[in-house]
Order: structure tokens, then C-alpha cells, then sequence
DNA sequence: GCGTGCTACGATTGGTCT
DNA sequence: AGACCAATCGTAGCACGC
């Protein structure tokens, strides 16, 4: 309750502004003149509320009011709020959310972290404007990368990828070349072998795919068999690092070698009496230390300059955007995920991969299993956490010059594709250029030397379904039907009928699907094949295990309940049951689980995932069962029949409901299965 | 070549909410 | 009653180490 004078300066300072609202039960939505609201069922929702609340941070900082910590960078000091810091940053959150540290006044970064990246970053988290300079744009990514905000990160890197590739087109259409050249000193000693482009972005030392290799991918909240995976490993080769030097925009060398990141010593907080040296779990290497001064009396500092504010310190954090530099005509644009997905806007603190990591390798050893279970986990992280990826991120994210190959709009080898060019507005002549290329032109001057399964035919280049056939792409990375489409207009026009070639042989056929046999029965990487149903392995130990299917051959038993499998690893994961084991542990709740799958599909519920969506009407599961349980409403499919009274049940559940209450029929439970799967597999009597 | 672990997926079940 | 949620269990493809 604020009443009197504080009531009077909070007015004065913070003048909040109208909001609209919407009440549900209208159902009608209210708006102003800037914002748009959506009906959120149950609640009152005032659109612009997060917003504000940033603008009144920014305004308490730039008054140092409130502030509780101040972060000394290379002698200079800025004061923050801590939660603003925690929500914003991976390192902050890992920092501040260890008891040890949570009173801390002063954090002192290591003086190789310019201070100039870290103004703009701190900025940003007050204003969720991102002013990227040329100059500063690498000691923007770097400290980026310190601070654990991937999101900026990646933004970074796809701002260097714009501008690289908008150097190269002017080049290519030579016009302005030099005077571009001289805007962008960052990029002009990039050559043209450092940078891929297929895939547009510095093939040697791409910051993006870089980051992406230390960027934990760990799924947060799961604790796999007890242990901790960590990946902590900052990765900017030495490429990059020479690359950094070259462009000379690295002041403090904040690029890190390989060698330097990949150990992290077992004690990652080593405390003294008045600091404490965390290693951070990026930059864990000696040149880039974090100090942590612990409070030696007053608590936090709050002489020094603030931060600098534009106008009144202000700037209001509406709009998720990058404000260039000059070099592109627009001086703010949109970030390139903006509005649905921004990149400007972080993952929460809890959600925050790399403060997730943060957090694991402050506190545990970080050699866990490394390898193999972080690539499963950003294996699985690919599939269910990004279900859905928007264009925009596929291309952000490097491999994604596959996807719109099946575009002629799209390729990965038309200029000015698959990197950031398409997704900020680059100067009109530039993008006339890139218009009035003809296709074939661009198509043709695709010089991906990994292209190397390229039909016959030269009008196809990266477009052939062969790229498929070969690896390329898999089937689901795009739209078949699009690629056959593609192919086929092509065929006609150009191909004289040609159809599709096998790029080993020379074969031809008449269609995509024979020429798909063909790959598989001449050509295949799978040669051990099935008699009985031509299933393809490549391995011929897995062909065996396959066979002992179609045999039917159980021949590992359960001593408990006697059920049988045709696996031991299998049987393995059953005695579980009978055991109680269920190394599976969720992180945030606590449950515990027999199978890492289990443990995945619960962690949605914590993360409000729902990863499969209804195409008909758009609701959202995070069970596909249950999604497809749910199409039924749409195809009016009720498949589960009483035959005691006639009636048809469009669930499962509901038939059993059904009969337990009508018909008084007596189901399994969970628990006799716990007791004896086995009996009620064969529909003997639980001996129990 | 074999054994094994990891993983995705399907099926099932009981429960809750409207 | 209908729809959905979450947990549980089994199956089998895949990849890799020995």
C-alpha cells in the first residue's frame, strides 16, 4: 500500500500508463493503441503489465534505487537488480542462486569481459533492446557467451552472418563494396574460405555452431541415474580466435581456445576470506575467471556511475528488437523470432539451459558420461523440444540450409539464403539484387562441395530427391510432397523426361519410388536384410535381434513373475519393476521414474510443453496418445464398443468406466499387474 | 559377432475435470 | 459422459564397445 509521499514519487517516477485488460467472459478483447490482447481464460490480462514492469526496473536502475549488487567490469561499475540479472542470465542465476552467494554486493567479472559488451547486454536485460554496434558486435557475442544468454548469442551471430553476407553481395554486384567494406571492419578480413556458403555463416569458426557446441542441451530438471551431465565446455576454436584477432574487434581477447575449456578442475569454488573465484561454467579456464567480492560491511556499493540510459535513461522494452548500427537502412528491426518467439527474450532462469549448466558445474565434477548422453539429450532435445521450429530458427540454426532446399525460393544455394540475410531487412539494392538473380543463376553457383550426390541433371543441383536417398536429408526434414513436386515440374521442363538418376550408377527410372528401391536394394548402407519382411539393418547383430521378433523367441525369464523377453536389456528394465529401482529422478518434483522416457514425457508437465498438436483444430497435448485419442473427435471414430448394451465409446477408459459401473465388470489394476504381468498377459489367475 | 545401453514409440490404465 | 492427463510397462531399432 502506497500512500503519501512514497505514493507521490512512485507516481512521479514510474507514471505508469494505461493498460488495456480483457475480461474472458466477453470474450471481446480491449485494446489501445499499441498493444493487442488475447482472452486468457479466468484471469484479467493487462498486456503491457511485463512490459512496464521492465520500463519501472530500468527507471529504479537508472536512479539506483534498489539496486542490490553491483557487477565491477575493468574498473568500471554497474548497478543492477539482482533478479533482473537472474531472470536475464545463466551465469547471474548461477551465481546468485547458490546460498553462498546470494548476499553478495559486488561481483567483479574478469577483466578480459569488456565492459563495453557488458553495458550493452545489461541494457538489453533492461530494455529487451539489443543495440548492436559493429565494433563491439564480437565483444557483445563473447560476453554473451560469459553470461550464459545464448539467446543474444545466437542473435549476435546471425547479426555477423547478415553483414558478412550483405559484404559479400555488394561485392558480387560490385556497388558500394568499398564503402560497405569500410562499415563493417568486423568483417572484412573473413575470407571467403573461412565462411560457408552453403549455410552462411563462417564455416571455420562459426560463433553460432560454436556455442552450440558448448551449449548444454541437457533437458533441465532430469537426473539421469543419479548423475550429472555437464557441459560447461566453452568451444570458440582457435579459428575463431584468430578470426577475433583479425578483426581486431576483440579488444580484451575474449575469445577462448579449445584446449582451455574442455577440463574443468573438480573444484569449481575455491573460496578465500574476502573473495571467491567461480569458475565459470563456460569460461572455465584461467583467463577468464569470475571474483565474486563477498560483502565486507556495507552491503553492495552504490557510488559510480550507472549504467548509461538513453534519454532519461530510458527505454521503453515493448518491443523485442536489435538496433543496428548503421549499414542496414533500417535502424531497428525486429528480431528475426519476434513476436511469438524472440530473441531477445531468454528462456526463464529455471529453463535456461546454460544456467542450468551453470548450476551442475559449479557444483559437480563434470565428467559424467559426457559424450554419449549429451548427444542423446540434444538429440531428444531437437525432436520434442522443438517440435515446431519456425523458419527463422531452422536457419538459425546452421543445418538448416537442408530444409528449404526443397524451396526453389529457398535453396540453400541461392544467394542470400539460409543465413541471417533473410531475416533482417538488408539494404534495397542489396535485396533487389538478390531478387533479380534468376534462380538457375543462384542455384548454379552453389559450390557446397558436400553436395556431392547431386542428380545428373544440372537444373537440379541441391534440389534432387537423391540428396534424400544419399542422407542428405531425412524424410521428415521436409515436405516430400514438395520435393516430388519440385522434381517432377523440373523433369518436365527440362529433364526430357530424364526422370531420376542413381547417382552410383547411372541408373535411371521413371519415378522418385523406384528409384528409392533401387537405392535400397543395389545401393543401401543397410545390407543385412530380413527374409521374412525385407526390413534393412546395417549392422547384422541388429538383423539377428530383429529375427528373434518374427520367431517370437522369449528366452529371458523374470524369476519374480516369470514373464518373458526377448532381450535381456529388456528383462533388465522389467526387474525394475519388481525391484523398486527407478534411477529416473525429476529434478523439480522429485518423481522418480523406471525409464528415461517416462522421465522425459513427465518433465513436460513442468515445462508446459505440449509438443503434439492437433492439425484440425489447433489444441495442443504433451501426449500423443492423447492426441490421438483426441482426433477421434474430429473423425467421430468411437471404437470401443459395449456389447452388453450397444453403445459406442470414443475412449478406452470410458468403456471400462462404463462397464465397472453398468455392467459391474472387474478390470486389472495396476497393482495385480505389479504382481503378475505375466498372468495377465496369458488370462491366468493371479496366483497372489 | 555379441552383448549392451539408449532411445522412441505404442499400448494400457486409472485418475481428474468439465 | 466426454475429454484429457499422467503414469506405467513392453517392444524393438539403433549404435557402440569389447
Amino acid at each position: 500500500m502506497l500512500t503519501g509521499l512514497p505514493r507521490l514519487l512512485w507516481g512521479c517516477l514510474f507514471s505508469p500508463r494505461p493498460q488495456c485488460f480483457v475480461i474472458p467472459t466477453a470474450r471481446r478483447e480491449l485494446k489501445d493503441c499499441d498493444s493487442m490482447a488475447t482472452a486468457a481464460d479466468g484471469c484479467i490480462q493487462f498486456t503491457r503489465h511485463a512490459g512496464d514492469v521492465l520500463l519501472n526496473f530500468n527507471r529504479l536502475r537508472s536512479r539506483n534505487i534498489l539496486t542490490d549488487v553491483t557487477i565491477q567490469v575493468d574498473g568500471q561499475d554497474f548497478h543492477a537488480h539482482k533478479a533482473i540479472l537472474v531472470a536475464c542470465s545463466g551465469f547471474f542465476y548461477s551465481v546468485f542462486m547458490d546460498p553462498e552467494n546470494a548476499n553478495l554486493g559486488t561481483i567483479s567479472l574478469d577483466a578480459k569481459v569488456d565492459p563495453k559488451g557488458f553495458s550493452i547486454l545489461l541494457d538489453f536485460m533492461y530494455t529487451s533492446c539489443l543495440n548492436i554496434k559493429d565494433s563491439l558486435v564480437l565483444a557483445t557475442l563473447n560476453t554473451a557467451m560469459y553470461l550464459q544468454m545464448e539467446h543474444v548469442a545466437d542473435t549476435c551471430h546471425r547479426f555477423i552472418n547478415s553483414r558478412h553476407q550483405l559484404l559479400n553481395m555488394q561485392n558480387e554486384v560490385q556497388t558500394n563494396s568499398l564503402h560497405l567494406a569500410e562499415e563493417i571492419p568486423a568483417l572484412r578480413p573473413i575470407s571467403e574460405k573461412e565462411f560457408d556458403f552453403k549455410n552462411n555463416h563462417i564455416s571455420t569458426s562459426s560463433p553460432l555452431q560454436e556455442c552450440r557446441g558448448y551449449i548444454p542441451n541437457v533437458f533441465r530438471g532430469i537426473n539421469t541415474s543419479g548423475s550429472y551431465h555437464v557441459y560447461g565446455d566453452l568451444h570458440v576454436s582457435a579459428g575463431k580466435l584468430e578470426i577475433s584477432q583479425k578483426m581486431n574487434t576483440l579488444p580484451r581477447g575474449g575469445a577462448l581456445s579449445q584446449k582451455q575449456c574442455l577440463q574443468v578442475p573438480n573444484s569449481n569454488i575455491a573460496h578465500s576470506e574476502s573473495t571467491t573465484t567461480i569458475s565459470h561454467p563456460i569460461s572455465s579456464h584461467p583467463t577468464f575467471p569470475t571474483t565474486i567480492v563477498r560483502p565486507e560491511g556495507a552491503h553492495g556499493s552504490l557510488q559510480g556511475p550507472a549504467a548509461p540510459l538513453e534519454e532519461d535513461g530510458i527505454q521503453h522494452p515493448q518491443t523485442s528488437c536489435l538496433r543496428l548500427s548503421p549499414g542496414f537502412s533500417k535502424g531497428v528491426i525486429c528480431s528475426p523470432q519476434s513476436p511469438l518467439r524472440s530473441d531477445c527474450q531468454p528462456n526463464s532462469p529455471t529453463e535456461s539451459i546454460s544456467s542450468r549448466n551453470a548450476t551442475l558445474s559449479l557444483k559437480h565434477p563434470p565428467n559424467h558420461n559426457k559424450d554419449t548422453k549429451s548427444r542423446n539429450w540434444k538429440k531428444y532435445k531437437f525432436i520434442v523440444m522443438n517440435q515446431i521450429p519456425d523458419e527463422n530458427e531452422k536457419e538459425a540454426q546452421g543445418g538448416s540450409a537442408e530444409t528449404p532446399a526443397m524451396s526453389p525460393t529457398l535453396s540453400p544455394c541461392r544467394s542470400g539464403g539460409g543465413g541471417g540475410l533473410s531475416e533482417v531487412q538488408v539494404d534495397e539494392g542489396v535485396a533487389k539484387h538478390r531478387e533479380d538473380t534468376p534462380r538457375s543463376q543462384s542455384v548454379n553457383s552453389c559450390s557446397n562441395s558436400t553436395c556431392s550426390s547431386h542428380c545428373r541433371c544440372s537444373s537440379c543441383v541441391c534440389d534432387s530427391p537423391l540428396r534424400m536417398e544419399m542422407g542428405h536429408l531425412s524424410p521428415d526434414s521436409y515436405g516430400r510432397d514438395d520435393t516430388t513436386r519440385l522434381h517432377s515440374e523440373h523433369s518436365s521442363s527440362s529433364c526430357e523426361n530424364s526422370n531420376y538418376f542413381c547417382n552410383s550408377c547411372d541408373s535411371k527410372f521413371l519415378d522418385e519410388d523406384s528409384l528409392k528401391d533401387h537405392m535400397v536394394q543395389v545401393h543401401s548402407d543397410k545390407p543385412y536384410k530380413c527374409d521374412c519382411c525385407q526390413a534393412a539393418f546395417r549392422y547384422k547383430g541388429n538383423l539377428a535381434s530383429h529375427k528373434t521378433v518374427h520367431t517370437g523367441a522369449k528366452p529371458y525369464h523374470c524369476n519374480i513373475c516369470g514373464a518373458q523377453f526377448n532381450r535381456p536389456a529388456n528383462l533388465k528394465t522389467h526387474t525394475r519393476i519388481h525391484s523398486g529401482e527407478k534411477p529416473y529422478k525429476c529434478e523439480t518434483c522429485g518423481s522418480r521414474f523406471v525409464q528415461v522416457a517416462h522421465l522425459r514425457a513427465h518433465v513436460l508437465i513442468h515445462t508446459g510443453e505440449k509438443p503434439y498438436p492437433c492439425e484440425v483444430c489447433g489444441t495442443h497435448f504433451r501426449h500423443l496418445q492423447t492426441l490421438k485419442s483426441h482426433m477421434r473427435i474430429h473423425t467421430g471414430e468411437k471404437p470401443y464398443h459395449c456389447e452388453n448394451c450397444d453403445l459406442h465409446f470414443r475412449h478406452k477408459s470410458q468403456l471400462r468406466l462404463h462397464l465397472r459401473q453398468k455392467h459391474g465388470a472387474v478390470t486389472n489394476t495396476k497393482a495385480q499387474y505389479r504382481r503378475a504381468p505375466s498372468n495377465i498377459a496369458t488370462g491366468l489367475v493371479n496366483p497372489c
